[in-house]
DNA sequence: GTGAAAGCGCTAACAA
DNA sequence: TTGTTAGCGCTTTCAC
C-alpha cells in the first residue's frame, strides 16, 4: 500500500519544453503535423516529468475510452470449473492488448446483476461489449443491445428478440457433432448413443443437431440429457447402459461429459474402444489427453475464437467512427472444428 | 453493432426539473441535504432522461474511478489450465460489486507486457490494484510498486525487492502441507515421498517446507520436483518409482501432479491406498473426485481469498481516503487450510 | 506549424 | 437548503 503521488499535467509538461499545451497534445498523439526538433524537446520533457496522459480527461472530449467490457453471463459455476472461458479471455486480452485496450470484466451471478451491467454498458464507459450468454432464455442479450453498445457475442446466442445486426462467433457445433458422429459410422459403430450437453444453451442444442443430421433415425432411447457436467455424463451412462445394453458407441456433448461416462464404462467392465467406442467434444487437453484412455474427440480453437471476437467489434468500431457507411458491417463468423483421433474410438 | 446514442447530461436533467446542476448532482450522488420535494422531482427527471452519469466527467473531478486492476502475471499457459485463477476472479468479482468498484483484468504474457502494464497503473486510471505474481524472479512487484498504487497480492510475493508494505494474501502452504504429512504418517506409512510443484513459486516452496517440517529426516531421493501439471507428476512418480521400489505414500504438490501421479501407480500396478497412499493439495473439485480412487487432498477456499484480497485493498483505500493515519493499516493474512478425506489416502 | 481559447460533464467551494 | 462559479486535464477548432 503506497502514497499515490500527483501526476504531472500536459500543461507541466509544455512549460518544460517551452510550447503550448496544443503541441504536447499533438506530440503525445503521435506527432502529426509537429516538426521534427519541437517532437524532440516534448518527447525529452515527456519522459523527465514521467508524464502520463489522464485518461479521463482525455475520455471526456473524446468520448472514447480504449475500454472493452467482457460480460460473462453464467448463473452457474460450471463456467469456472473448466478452461473454457479462461482460454477465450486469454485470446481476447491479446487482441485488446494489441489494440491498446483494457479489458474490462463484468461477471454476472444471476438476475440481480443484470440492471447492474446494463447501467454499466449503457453509462458509455467502455467502447463496445464482448458478451457470453450461453442460455437460451437469457434476458441479458436484449437488455445489452437496448444498452445501444456495439456487442458481439461469444456462442450463438439463443434468445428470441431480435435478431437483425447481431454479430457473433461460435464454433461449428453441428458440423463437428457429425463429423465426430460419421466417424463412429465408419468404424462400423451402428448402436450410437448421444449424452447432450444442457440442452438450455445453444451449443447442446446444435450438437444434438448434428448428431441427428447423421443418425436421422436414431432409437430415441439412444439420447440421453447430460449437463455438460462428468456427473451427468456418469448418471446419463448409466441409464444409457440400462434402457440400450448392446449399444456401441457414445457421442458426448463435451469432454467432460465424456470423461464421467468412462469411468461408468470401465466400472462396468466395458472395453473402450473394443466394446463401445467414445468420442467427446472440446479437446480440452487436460481432460481429454488424460483420461483413460485418452479420448478422441472435436476441437475447437477457443483461443482464437475470443481473438475473432474482439477483430469483430473493432472492425464494428472503426466503422462506427470512419465515414458513415463506408466499410462492410461486421457479421458472425462459424469457424470450423477438427476430429482429433486418440484412442476412444 | 447499434449505435451508440447521445446521453443526456446534468445540464438537461436539471432543465427538465427545474433546478440547478448541483441540485442534480447532490441528488446522483445520494441525495443528501436536499429536500423531499426536490429529490423526487430530480429523481424523475433522470427516470424520464434514462440519465447516467458520465464516469470520465466525475473522475477527472474526484480522482477517483471506481475501478480496481487485476493483474495476472503469468507467461505460462498454467494458469489457464486450472479453475484456480477463475476461482479467485470470482471471488475478487463479487467483493468489487459489493462495493461498486469495475474490474479491469490486466494478462500478461511475458516480459513484453511489464512495461504496458506498469504505465497503466502509473497512468491512474483505477484506484488500486490485486496482482497475482507467482514467479520468485519477477520483476513485476517491482515495478507496480513503484508506480505507486495501492496493492495487495495474491500468494506471497517471492521477490527479493523492499518488503516493507507488501500486503498479501495466502493460503497456509506450509502447515497444510504438513498436516497433510502427518496424516500420512498416522496412517502408519513411513517412506513417504513429495513431488514438488514448480520451485519457482512461493507456494511449492512453501509446500516442501512443510513436507521437510514433517519429515526431518526425509531421504533426498523421495524428494522429486515436479511442476504442478499432470505430466510433470507422471515423470516425477516414475522417476520415484525407480529410485525407491519401497516408497509407500506421496505427497504431490497439487492434485493435477497427484492425478498424473495416480495414472502412473495405475500403470505399474500398485494399489492406492493399499500399496501407496496419495495425497494432493487444493481440492480442485474436477479432479480430486473424479480421479481413480478420489483424491484426499489439502483444501484451500481459494474464492475466500480473493474477496479476501479485495476486502484488504478497500480497506486500505478508506484509510488513503479518511482522515490520514486513522485506522489500522492493513495487513496481510494466511489462510488456514483443511484437508479433506477421501480414498486415496 | 504553432498557439490561444473554448469547452467535454461533472463536483465542490462558496454565496445567497 | 439551493444556486453560482470555478476548475479537473485534455483535445480541437480556429487564428496567426
Amino acid at each position: 500500500m503506497t502514497e499515490t503521488a500527483p501526476r504531472p499535467t500536459l500543461e507541466a509538461v509544455a512549460a518544460r519544453a517551452g510550447v503550448s499545451r496544443a503541441t504536447v497534445s499533438r506530440v503525445v498523439n503521435g506527432g502529426d503535423g509537429v516538426r521534427e526538433p519541437l517532437v524532440e524537446r516534448v518527447r525529452k520533457a515527456v519522459d523527465e516529468l514521467g508524464y502520463v496522459p489522464n485518461q479521463a480527461a482525455r475520455s471526456l472530449v473524446t468520448r472514447r475510452h480504449d475500454a472493452v467490457a467482457v460480460v460473462v453471463a453464467e448463473p452457474e459455476t460450471r463456467v469456472f470449473a473448466d478452461p473454457f472461458f479462461a482460454l477465450q479471455l486469454r485470446g481476447i486480452s491479446k487482441e485488446l492488448t494489441a489494440h491498446d485496450n483494457q479489458l474490462v470484466l463484468l461477471l454476472t451471478e444471476g438476475r440481480d446483476d443484470h440492471a447492474r451491467v446494463a447501467r454499466y454498458l449503457a453509462g458509455g464507459h467502455v467502447d463496445g461489449a464482448l458478451v457470453f450468454s450461453l442460455h437460451l432464455d437469457d434476458p441479458l442479450p436484449g437488455l445489452i443491445q437496448r444498452a445501444g453498445v456495439p456487442t458481439v457475442f461469444g456462442g450463438r446466442p439463443g434468445w428470441s428478440g431480435d435478431q437483425r445486426g447481431v454479430v457473433y462467433v461460435d464454433s461449428d457445433n453441428r458440423g463437428g457433432a457429425r463429423d465426430a458422429v460419421r466417424h463412429l459410422v465408419g468404424l462400423g459403430r451402428t448402436r450410437i448413443a448421444h449424452i447432450t450437453g444442457a440442452l438450455d444453451q445453444t451449443s447442446a442444442v446444435d450438437r444434438l443437431d448434428g448428431y441427428r443430421d447423421v443418425m436421422v433415425d436414431a432409437d430415441p432411447r439412444l439420447i440421453v440429457e447430460g449437463d455438460f457436467t462428468p456427473a451427468g455424463g456418469e448418471r446419463a451412462m448409466r441409464e444409457l447402459l440400462a434402457r440400450c445394453p448392446d449399444l456401441d458407441a457414445v457421442f458426448a456433448a463435451n469432454d467432460l461429459t465424456a470423461a464421467g461416462a468412462l469411468r461408468v464404462l470401465r466400472e462396468s467392465g466395458r472395453r473402450v474402444p473394443e466394446d463401445i467406442a467414445v468420442v467427446g467434444f472440446d479437446d480440452m487437453l487436460p481432460v481429454a489427453e488424460q483420461s483413460d484412455p485418452p479420448l478422441t474427440t472435436v476441437r475447437q480453437d477457443i483461443e482464437e475464437m475470443g481473438r475473432l471476437m474482439a477483430r469483430l467489434l473493432f472492425r464494428g468500431l472503426d466503422r462506427h467512427t470512419a465515414a458513415q457507411g463506408i466499410g462492410v458491417a461486421p457479421s458472425s463468423v462459424v469457424l470450423p472444428t477438427t476430429l482429433v483421433r486418440r484412442t476412444s474410438a
